[in-house]
DNA sequence: TAAATATATATCGCATGCGATACATTTTTA
DNA sequence: TAAAAATGTATCGCATGCGATATATATTTA
């Protein structure tokens, strides 16, 4: 049985992990809803209030999504008002995506959601900082090993 | 602008946690594509190596997942040869998961796995237990805090 | 410059994940 | 014990997330 030991859920670190976004997203569903955002499009959101404007392309390596996400979710942030799509003038396979009025506004509706997340995370400011950094260094290892088999 | 900081991504903890867990599952694809495996199959199976047995609920409260989410991939499981369904004799309402031979031989072609995601994620030993303790408060909060709006 | 490549986006199919609802069976209550 | 409530599972609809493929446009190459 000792063999199998490393297979046991409790001595994941996916797991937790899986768990912990999961949940996390679930709360934050009953405050992005009076916004008529998914956890998703929240991020997508966010990406915007900072960049104002971006192609799918960037805005998918900045998020790490692919176009088979993004499109389908931008034409619904479009049918909602919150952005425009259109055509770069320069290159006529780009899709430029920008804010609305609308979209910019909703901004200062989200002010007060990151606190209200911190309150549900409940980590000191050290615990909360060591675990970013945590998660951010997997990342980047992830992200560095991702091509080894080539 | 000050206004905003809180709104910026690179300021959320939510963020590199939806990423880590999105880019660690996509890592094991490639090692569970042998086993006929998806990533929450996965989770299910160990769940299972270690239980024998379960009813979906259990499974449930152990996976933080719902039926709906269970009923289909247990289903996909059945059909796989892996498990089996039937409904239990002393409660009508209850379904008995059970591993098939073939559902629990794969565990030993399983026994890789970790060690190549533990490569892949390459935190040291005292990192990862780390990392491991902080999901696992951040759970206990998220769970904790649940029924404050009631 | 015509053909081959590369780039940017879109579409399709499948597997979650979850809110909402429906159904069957058991347990509790009046 | 008949009705009401609770429990366990299944189904439906919608929103990701991603592998695979298709399409349109630009760039490079022969």
């Amino acid at each position: 049985m000792e063999v199998y030991e490393s297979l046991r859920l409790s001595n994941q670190l996916c797991f937790p992990l899986y768990l912990c976004s999961k949940e996390i997203i679930g709360r934050y569903t009953p405050f992005l809803k009076p916004l008529d955002l998914t956890y998703t499009q929240y991020i997508v959101m966010m990406y915007l209030w900072e960049q104002q404007h971006s192609n799918i392309s960037d805005m998918g390596k900045a998020l790490l999504l692919d176009t088979n996400t993004l499109t389908p979710l931008l034409q619904k942030l479009e049918a909602k008002g919150y952005i425009e799509r259109q055509k770069s003038p320069n290159d006529g396979r780009e899709m430029i995506i920008a804010l609305t009025e609308r979209g910019y506004a909703l901004r200062t509706e989200a002010t007060k959601i990151p606190e209200l997340m911190r309150t549900c995370i409940n980590l000191t400011p050290e615990e909360a900082e060591i675990l970013y950094k945590l998660l951010y260094k997997v990342l980047l290892n992830l992200e560095g090993g991702k091509h080894d088999n080539h």
